[in-house]
DNA sequence: AAACTGACTAATA
DNA sequence: CTATTAGCCAGTT
């Protein structure tokens, strides 16, 4: 019981993440309390256990970027997702974290 | 235990 | 602006 735990906490950040806006890695890791996990969110996004319904479409890179999974669709999909909830993207596929990063109160 | 890998980030060129 | 390098920490082999 330790990485569960940890995962956990990521995903009750993510949770907590209102619609029309997004976070970075970072920022979950920190808000979780685990600084510089960034990557850890990444492999507990990636691992998703079922049942945890979680808007893991709203977490993207420190550049505001959608990171590259290798699988073309699921980054296009998520980048439609965003778009749905009202996350602007600029010409260069980017999003302004200076308007949609949440920011935890 | 050691080496490799990765949905990251920040610093350089 | 993009491309490359290095630092980072945990999971996998």
């Amino acid at each position: 019981m330790s990485s569960t735990d940890t995962y956990a906490r990521f995903y009750q950040v993510i949770r907590q993440v209102p619609q029309g806006y997004v976070v970075t890695y970072g920022q979950v890791a920190e808000l979780a309390g685990l600084p510089r996990r960034s990557r850890l969110v990444g492999y507990a996004l990636r691992q998703m256990p079922d049942g945890v319904n979680i808007p893991w479409w709203r977490v993207v890179n420190s550049q505001g970027r959608i990171s590259p999974r290798g699988l073309d669709g699921c980054d296009e999909y998520q980048r439609i997702l965003l778009e749905e909830e009202g996350v602007a993207f600029n010409d260069a596929g980017r999003i302004d974290l200076k308007r949609f990063g949440w920011i935890a109160d």
